[in-house]
DNA sequence: AATGAAACGTTAAGATC
DNA sequence: GATCTTAACGTTTCATT
């Protein structure tokens, strides 16, 4: 479970992997310059200290019909009431169980949130913000910018 | 490559491998009640159509250091003066150089880009804005979030 | 047209050096 | 870390519906 820092070999490996979470050890092997077996003990080193979180697969949003794509600045209200739970906690875990939201981040500057929503079209997102969103009991406010263009996505972070 | 409506079978399929990109075929099979053949050549239909885009690895980003992210909007000049390439067009070619920015998307409003950027700490991400961004001749300003807490972040949508 | 069962080849996992 | 062995898995084939 210890982190003890990264060499080339662990950086290469997990370059790899983050571009294709199926690429053999055996290939993996032949372009970082180690063994099969050398390649698969990195690896289980590596998920075994938490570095490699998990694997997945990737659906393509446009191809399952999911065509639109929002951001989302939430604002909550302040004032706790005493008989009812704190409305930061009460929002994080209706969060959990909305699936349009793929994406939700706690940001600096004014204590807001920052949502990623992906839904079919407009129709269910005007269903997710009147139906849902604005009738949670925590959210005062939001506003929404619509992705016109995703420039870049990628899952791997820069090791 | 056509998108025959997914069945039941097909979308039970797509949300055990986005949560495990590397069930085997077996188990997926036990699960959604199909043989893992059966699965098998509905997993590579869904990947030949495109639906499944690609398996990767997730990388968590505090295990290797990278402890800082933030959300930026960055504003683009809007003149582009004749003898250059359209501002948008060179800023959309630097993005997918600079690996802090993981995501980067044109939102309608004020016409600008949201970047999420995974940094080391304070120190690199200062860096990042005073040396790269900042002095890209596309970007004409740029305003910071700060991210406290990654209240949720999945690679699955909602199929 | 899609499935399940079984045979086959490839890869992962483990042992040894 | 590499090599070798075995167990697990992915893949193909084929009979069945």
């Amino acid at each position: 479970m210890e982190i003890n820092a990264l060499d080339k070999l662990d950086k290469a490996i997990l370059r790899r992997l983050q571009q294709n979470g199926r690429e053999t050890y055996d290939v993996i092997g032949e372009q970082v310059g180690l063994s099969s077996s050398a390649v698969l003990r990195r690896v289980k080193r590596l998920e075994e200290a938490g570095v490699i979180d998990r694997y997945v697969a990737l659906v393509n949003p446009e191809a399952v019909g999911l065509g639109l794509t929002a951001y989302l600045n939430v604002r909550l209200e302040k004032h706790t009431e005493s008989h009812k739970r704190n409305p930061m906690d009460l929002f994080r875990a209706s969060v959990q169980t909305w699936p349009e939201v793929v994406e939700c981040a706690a940001l600096t500057g004014e204590m807001d949130y920052l949502l990623r929503v992906v839904v079919q079209d407009m129709a269910h997102y005007s269903r997710f913000i009147m139906d849902t969103l604005l009738k949670h009991p925590s959210v005062e406010d939001c506003k929404t910018s619509f992705v016109l263009d995703r420039v870049k996505a990628t899952t791997a972070i820069p090791v």
